[in-house]
DNA sequence: ACTCATTATAAATTATTTTTATAACGACTG
DNA sequence: CAGTCGTTATAAAAATAATTTATAATGAGT
């Protein structure tokens, strides 16, 4: 059987058109014609019911069932496209949220750049739950990702290296700011300033907003901790952050949650169960290791 | 690209011999030749190495990783065959492990009967585990499985409808037979007699021996609950089983366990998440919820 | 009745896969 | 060391399969 197939019909499954598909794939409409019957054919099964009536095209029991299995396996066979050409350009793309990069990474690129592996990696950035789907397609090899609960999924490896609790960040100027421990269900009638949706901190804080019974007043999102961190100094909001982000600034005070099993801030080394690990990227691997899982 | 390539590739990544392979698939030897050459340009990459020296086949990294595809590929491709076959042929093949065949089913069969719906079911049976991979590989589309954990599967929906813990049995010859309540550890000393490890109990069982540090002594084990209530009875040995199986004999007596976190028994309703269930099978579906989650 | 947007069909063409026949390679053997 | 065995590779021919071209068929809408 042939994956062209299986493409047409994933198609048409959408366009419910044939000519329109045909048009994409750039062949004459037969093709698709004939592709489909193909495919009905060996599954000994219409697929789809063209409803001249309605002009409409309805896609059988037996349609539906392969368009899920066709759609997977063709994934799947991007995926191998993607890593065999990884694998043969020598080439590690590391996938890094700016949070784990900023905290973490500058030590493993120092012993990378000591063992002269640090120019064959290719770095990725974006959020921990964009990067878990790059990971999983195959545009990145290796990553560093958050979470609030241990990853775990059939298609990825996470080893988890550490793990930091999640804390109130407010300006000096702020009355809580002579606090040192806060729980969350004093910050109600608070503003805050948080990350956008594409981090793991909105999993965790809205668990916390949820537990506390409100709905906390979100006045802006960022995706950059200094933007976050300057709105704060200057009163325009409070924020949830790991503990991670710390840097220190005399204008923003930090204060630890006293609420009993919070959230945490998960860091884990994450690969794909069914990626094979060149030389170099074992390497790296082992480096990741060396540097993260030290302290056990 | 044509899967039958892959199927060509996955065989020979197995035999590692060009003309076996040609000869399994009843082709010639140059097929084998030409159609791993194809799948080399289709990746731009060197799949095996053919060592004349050694007459041995090594593959490559790329080599590896598209065997882990390939044989993925091919595996539901066979598992889309599976069901819709099962889907043109009206047929519902519901699996069944014995002690819940026992348990609920004729309940659920009572149901079924009721509604005229018991002859098109085929139901099939096996051990939890064993049946959990037949559900997967879609010989099996619905399914009541055991386990100790609930289970989560990214492949797999499951549902839970009961939860019963496991119990100890003995004869009422045995010197523990006056007790009402026993911890696992007073049974350091006993023999036992227990399912054969296609079952869940085994796990259950393996969990309670490790916390509490003793490696019991199995000294029989059967696929059967009479047989294993038999062998009890004449005291060849106690066993531990699910409340579910109790016979009410008046030569066995069932004793509860006192340990904190034990495992339980539980049931689910399983079924594939990429399967695309038929008017039938949602009927069957909704008596299974209606008879057994009926407490809820 | 005519036009439009569809999908289907059949023959011709083109592309791809497989076979046939044979070569090449290196190990083993008498 | 020539001959044979068990391999995989190569090239041309044959067989199969996919695609296009050209056209038909269908039913809705005007």
């Amino acid at each position: 059987m042939n994956t062209k197939d299986l493409a047409y019909f994933d198609r048409l499954i959408n366009l419910k058109n044939f000519s329109q598909v045909a048009l994409e794939f750039g062949v004459t409409q037969p093709t698709i014609t004939t592709a489909i019957k193909r495919l009905e054919t060996e599954f000994g099964s219409k697929l789809v019911l063209r409803d001249r009536v309605h002009n409409t095209l309805t896609v059988t029991a037996s349609g539906q069932q392969l368009a899920i299995h066709a759609a997977a396996i063709l994934e799947r066979l991007a995926l191998a496209h993607h890593e065999i050409s990884n694998l043969t350009q020598q080439r590690t793309v590391l996938g890094l949220p700016p949070i784990i990069e900023n905290h973490y990474f500058p030590r493993v690129a120092a012993h990378l750049q000591e063992l002269g592996m640090l120019e064959n990696i290719e770095t990725l950035e974006g959020g921990s739950v964009w990067l878990r789907n790059a990971l999983r397609d195959g545009q990145v090899d290796l990553a560093l990702l958050g979470s609030t609960a241990p990853l775990a999924y059939e298609t990825l490896v996470a080893e988890e290296f550490d793990r930091k609790p999640f804390n109130i960040f407010v300006s000096r100027q702020h009355p809580l700011a002579s606090r040192k421990r806060i729980y969350f269900s004093e910050l109600r009638r608070e503003k805050f300033v948080l990350f956008n949706s594409s981090f793991i901190h909105n999993t965790a804080f809205n668990q916390l907003a949820r537990r506390n019974h409100f709905r906390p007043d979100v006045v802006y999102r960022a995706r950059d901790t200094h933007i976050i961190m300057n709105l704060v100094a200057e009163n325009v909001g409070v924020t949830y952050l790991t503990a991670l982000v710390d840097q220190h600034r005399d204008d923003v005070v930090r204060l630890e949650l006293l609420d009993d099993e919070q959230p945490a801030f998960i860091s884990s080394i994450v690969y794909r169960s069914s990626h094979v690990l060149t030389p170099a990227q074992k390497q790296v691997l082992a480096v990741l290791r060396g540097t993260l899982e030290e302290k056990a």
